[in-house]
DNA sequence: TACATTTATACTCGAAATGAGTATAAAAAT
DNA sequence: ATTTTTATACTCATTTCGAGTATAAATGTA
């Protein structure tokens, strides 16, 4: 047996969430594709994953990370095409971290971006994204209708259902992965033709719409996971703070749930749900916004972590009913 | 940067639950550890990580993987120590897979293993396993007192009241990595001496109990990973049934739930819970089995997988007040 | 055969959680 | 002064959950 070829590719999904926007760190070349923040892991002089992912995003952005959470490990041939070496393997390990925006961010290709310009499909908290009915469900239909038999076109058209909500199913807002890995399969992402452009033949590059703005190398699908384990874990562990300035109103706390979310909440319920929970604490100050009734500042109250096993944050009835 | 010397191991906690008796699958070897079975990624020939090890899980035991899960990919220095060549990095990618005790195995040195063996703390079934208050609390407290500083100490006692919860915090089935990490760090299983004595000075090797059978590796490290994704998994989807015989009684259905989890359930609402889910169908057939009143034979109702996005197995109160 | 034991299964009941409001307060804008 | 906007307190019906009670249907045993 050869040493065989791979290296272990490190990337991180930086996430942020200002003014009801959240919003993810890239790096922009011109002529190229945006990419999450990506270097090698250096089994040399790295420790742990982890530590390897937070020395280089350091020197790459500048960046000194806080929370931190591995993600999934992808290693499909053909989704990871460098450019310099077509036949070296790169495994890359994926991670999520939460920030606030106030760091200074070292190099000038690296910026903010809305992490919904990759999945515009996945913001709901206005209306339900025209483009769903308009334009995927349409060619979601075409490829169910092109499968090559009739048992793969049943389990395409429940994937379609599954992930978009037909017939009564409700809309997920946790499948954001799913969501992505069927647009890919079906054609509808541009990172499907690169790949397949690499991979073969590049035959029906027929008049698909290309959905979302592309990533490099497989990172669309790693920032699909880290949002849809973000919007998972919401619900389960006060990880929203994280993305917190150190006070906030229980509004200013409600629409950065929601912007990571997806969707709008019952404001009421979600106060009453907070306070609940004891995961904040009034300060007594107030905020002074231009309009209406001044709200209270709050802060969160790190001690829940020490007093309850898992406190988080109900979007709505969801998970679990036994087996 | 010189050509990193990494290679990619693939770790299967392979999974059964026979007669209320969770199982794993393990390599023995006189005079060794138990082993999960373990493999090398082969980037020439594998398209994708799960592919390269189903190969290698076929080629070793003769099993063919059915239902299979990434779990964690692990990469610290010193826990991966492999008597060939100390100074080879290896970075392991586990993964979970479910399975029936129906196939052959092929070679002889694999075999299943209760997995109670390794957590032994793990199992409250009947009651709350002895050795936690006799051996696990006592040995914590000597950790916590042991720290080098009181803000070290307010950590670790924080972490001993979590993880195996005092002061009224429940027992949480989920925690099994973060108590098996906990036990790793307090020096209480073999595998931090091992590790511990191939790093450095191997100086208070004291007496200190040594808590489960150790395994190779960090092979014990992602059996708890395993574990704790599985008794997760359980709430929210019905992955049970990969485990069970096409047809069951709803009892047997139970225990084996209960196996998985660790606890003992109410029978009354689990056949509730079951029954309005939708996730069984009776096949009007009996079973015949020693005492008492014949239970009705079901079947899981693979339809509910299309039918609701996220049928589980509620446990009890768990999971999720808001934020 | 009568009765104890075991398991299955149906049903009840109260507490808590959830979803969806209504009502009222306190500010700025018109 | 009135409208608009936001904050915050409360209500109410429904659902879910945990914990039982009651009854049925088998086997084992005195």
């Amino acid at each position: 047996m050869s040493a065989p070829v791979v290296s272990i590719g490190l990337s991180a999904a930086i996430v942020s969430a200002e003014g009801e926007r959240p919003s993810v760190l890239v790096v922009t070349h011109e002529d190229a594709e945006d990419a999450l923040p990506f270097g090698p892991f250096d089994p040399a002089h790295d420790r742990t994953l982890e530590l390897g992912l937070r020395k280089w995003v350091g020197e790459q952005t500048g960046f000194d990370l806080d929370y931190t959470e591995q993600l999934y490990t992808f290693g499909d041939k053909g989704r990871h095409l460098s450019s310099a070496d077509v036949s070296a393997r790169v495994v890359s390990v994926g991670y999520l971290a939460l920030t606030r925006q106030n760091q200074i961010i070292a190099a000038t290709e690296t910026q903010w971006r809305g992490w919904y310009q990759y999945f515009p499909w996945e913001d709901w908290r206005d209306t339900k994204p025209a483009m769903i009915e308009e334009a995927i469900l349409p060619a979601l239909r075409k490829f169910v209708k092109d499968a090559p038999n009739a048992e793969a076109a049943e389990l395409r058209r429940d994937r379609v259902r599954l992930c978009f909500g037909e017939d009564g199913i409700p809309w997920d807002e946790e499948k954001v992965l799913e969501r992505y890995e069927l647009l890919y399969e079906a054609g509808l992402v541009k990172e499907f033709l690169r790949d397949a452009g690499a991979r073969a033949s590049q035959k029906a590059a027929g008049k698909r719409p290309a959905l979302g703005t592309a990533m490099m190398f497989d990172h669309r699908r790693i920032l699909a996971t880290a949002i849809a384990r973000l919007r998972g874990k919401l619900k389960y562990r006060p990880v929203v703070f994280e993305l917190m300035d150190p006070v906030f109103t229980l509004l200013e706390l409600q629409r950065t749930v929601e912007a990571l979310a997806g969707l709008k909440l019952h404001k009421q319920n979600f106060r009453r749900l907070v306070a609940d929970q004891g995961l904040v604490e009034g300060t007594g100050k107030f905020s002074t916004q231009a309009r209406g009734r001044p709200a209270e500042l709050f802060r969160f109250r790190r001690e829940v972590l020490r007093e309850r096993p898992a406190p988080g944050m109900r979007l709505g009835a969801r998970r679990g009913k036994m087996v």
